[in-house]
RNA sequence: GCGGGAGUAGCUCAGUUGGUUAGAGCGUCGGCCUGUCACGCCGAAGGUCGCGGGUUCGAGCCCCGUCUCUCGCGCCA
């Protein structure tokens, strides 16, 4: 039934003689139109045709025939070919025909070029049978366009190439998916069919800036005189983080291995080992429920660690690693180069965020004490009643009027909250409900404070910090979208600093880690042995891009005495520490340098150069949501003699 | 696991207050067409309105349940 497809059905009782003549043509021709191929056919333009990994020349200089493909890819033309008989090779991307006269657009990697074909031609009824994105190949000559027919949207618009013979070299049926304009498809199909999907102009340059940009990471890298270093994918769990993926152990029945979640433990033990600069474009697998910006299963980090240095020495390094980055594949949007750097309270206060996105300009202020003791009713009892509750202002320049205030009030019911007090400023004067409740002299220091005009407004928000800060930070967010202030079109980076060492785990009503346990605490072990763990903070930092955390990183705990110290605060005994990180913990008793490191995503700033929302727009083989692949369907059933090896019975629930 | 949104032709979607034979565009197939490049014109095929139940004289539309997809929360040190 696969051959009912393309020819048959179209030739089935169609009996004139001009059809059994292209029958005939097709039986034999479906495969070649006319002379052989490389029969008559000059070699020409061959020097500057293809990059030079993929050049032919080399065959055609000591062989007398033409390559079987292709002289020239599908981008190469120029009006300086003209009057040249080429070979070029590819997919059929649009066909137009007019009856006696037809186009094809011939695409491949590197562009499409037009071909054109007439009656005059032998291989005129073959040509006026190919369908979107079966792969031929064509002989021809080059022609210029006349002038009104010249393409200025195509880079070979101004010639065109005129079919002699044409050969066909892969049939396609009828597309599950369509290549040609990019319609919106399903995420379903276009996963199961990828191949095709892959072939879409978009998502084709996405993933070539993606290996341009993997590519370019190594170069800077390698320059800064760091060198790779692959570390085992097999290897042992970890006590903490995601959820690890399991591998069993045929040899070591009723053991597993895990993929590693990142190299964490392995680029520390490479510091320890002397290696000093260590990169890798690192693979890791955490097998948790995906998001838009996070991938189920696997993904890529740029994995790099540093011996004897500061947490600024490692900023200082990786700033115009990640700058240059973004301005080499930017298209010229400004990109920052000094990045500010943040401590992280400062960032949850100012901006609502530990990932603030500083292409919005508003800050937001504390503004508690105009409404303690005032005439509003709502926030000057809530202030009074707990002294951990505190009035933030969002100023919004440009906000002042009742409509958009509204708007904003109505937004934050949608979002569950009471709503939105806000004042506006208009003639001298603030106006709304807040500002009659407080009174003139109050509404005028909030508006001194925040540096507001006529015109303006300001949102307030109420409650403890660690409980409404997310609220403020996503008014924040679209206050500065709605009025514009947010310019979009750039990258704006920065450091996110001091992180704090633990937080109190309200589920397991115990301290816990709040970032990484393998950071070194600021102060070290003195502080962990005297400070109030909830206020110390770790040599802990993240990158931020547009909102995006795009690395995390920080100045690692070499210590074994501080290590024990900081695993006992949430629970572990020193001999629980010797166990789960056996390596390290070893390692750190023979010599260990003082290191540090950090490890940006790489897909996520792929998708940030990119300008996409999904990670499956510059993945190549993604899993769904699912964590199926659909293409290769995997995950499958293991047999029984696999199953039987690896000493595992199933229970399967249902 | 929880919440929001969606589910009508291969795809993207419209479908009024519950009322005759459920439509459009794109795609596919057939016919015509010698300068297109989103070619154009004519025609055709293509539907379990996600699934199940209910209300009703009558359900794509209302109600209940369920499944799937998607975005988010939990989770992701």
């Amino acid at each position: 039934m696969v051959q009912s497809s393309a020819w048959a059905s179209r030739d089935t009782g169609t009996e004139t003689p001009l059809i059994s003549g292209r029958k005939r043509r097709l039986q034999n021709g479906l495969r070649r139109s006319d002379p052989g191929p490389g029969q008559n056919l000059d070699i020409v333009g061959l020097a500057c045709a293809f990059p030079a990994p993929f050049r032919p020349d080399s065959q055609l200089r000591t062989r007398p025939q033409m390559h079987p493909y292709r002289t020239h890819t599908c981008a190469a033309l120029t009006p300086a070919d003209v009057g040249n008989t080429v070979r070029l090779s590819g997919w059929v991307h649009r066909v137009r025909d007019h009856g006696g006269l037809l186009f094809i657009d011939l695409r491949d990697h590197y562009g499409l070029t037009q071909l054109v074909i007439d009656p005059e031609s032998a291989a005129f009824d073959l040509s006026s049978r190919v369908r979107s994105e079966w792969v031929i190949r064509v002989d021809g000559e080059v022609k210029a366009r006349a002038a009104e027919a010249v393409n200025p949207k195509m880079a070979t618009g101004g010639i065109e190439v005129f079919i002699r013979e044409l050969e066909v070299l892969g049939e396609a049926q009828e597309l599950p998916l369509p290549v040609f304009g990019e319609p919106d498809y399903p995420e379903e199909i276009r996963l199961k069919y990828r191949f095709l999907d892959l072939r879409r102009e978009t998502l084709h340059a996405n993933i070539v800036k993606r290996t341009k940009v993997i590519a370019s990471m190594r170069r800077r890298m390698t320059d800064l005189g760091f060198a790779e270093y692959s570390t085992p994918i097999l290897t042992a769990s970890s006590p903490e983080g995601a959820r690890d993926f399991l591998v069993p152990s045929r040899i070591h029945p009723g053991k597993f291995f895990a993929l590693p979640q990142a190299p964490q433990q392995y680029k520390q033990l490479l510091m320890v080992a002397g290696f000093d600069r260590y990169f890798q474009i690192a693979p890791c697998f955490r097998d948790e429920d995906p998001r838009a910006d996070r991938l189920p299963g696997e993904f890529y980090q740029l994995d790099m660690e540093m011996s004897f240095v500061t947490q600024e020495e490692i900023w200082a390094t990786m700033e115009p690693v990640i700058s240059g980055l973004f301005e080499e594949f930017s298209d010229g949007k400004p990109v920052t180069k000094a990045w500010p750097r943040i401590p992280h309270a400062e960032a949850v206060r100012k901006y609502g965020s530990d990932k603030p996105d500083l292409r919005n300009p508003i800050e937001m202020q504390d503004v508690s004490e105009h409404f303690r003791g005032s005439g509003f009713g709502v926030f000057a009892n809530q202030l009074a009643g707990d002294d951990k509750v505190e009035v933030w202002a969002i100023p919004a320049k440009g906000g002042g009027g009742r409509a958009f205030c509204d708007r904003m009030n109505a937004w934050a019911q949608g979002e569950g909250q009471p709503g939105l007090g806000y004042i506006f400023f208009k003639e001298g004067a603030g106006s709304g409900p807040v500002a009659k409740n407080i009174g003139e002299e109050r509404t005028a220091a909030i508006r001194t404070q925040l540096g507001l005009a006529d015109g303006d407004a300001v949102f307030f928000v109420l409650g403890r910090p660690e409980k409404m800060y997310r609220f403020a930070g996503e008014a924040r967010v679209k206050v500065g979208l709605d009025l514009g202030l947010t310019k979009l079109d750039q990258f704006a980076l920065c450091w996110i600093v001091d992180f704090p060492f633990y937080e109190w785990s309200e589920e397991e009503k115990r301290l816990d880690f709040a970032h990484n346990p393998f950071s070194m605490p600021q102060g070290g072990l003195e502080a962990l042995k005297t400070q109030d763990p909830l206020t110390l903070k770790a040599y802990q930092y993240d990158a931020v891009c547009n909102g995006f955390e795009i690395a995390s990183g920080s100045i690692r705990n070499h210590e074994t005495d501080t290590m024990v110290k900081a695993f006992e605060l949430v629970g572990l005994s020193k001999q629980e520490v010797e166990e789960q990180f056996g390596g390290l913990y070893r390692a750190f008793q023979f010599g260990a340098p003082p290191h540090g490191g950090m490890a940006p995503g790489v897909d996520r700033i792929v998708m940030l150069i990119c300008g996409v929302q999904n990670l499956r727009e510059i993945t190549l083989f993604p899993m769904n949501q699912q964590a199926e692949d659909l293409l290769m369907g995997a995950p499958l059933p293991a047999s029984a003699k696999q199953l039987r090896e690896l000493h595992i019975r199933l229970n399967v629930e249902r």
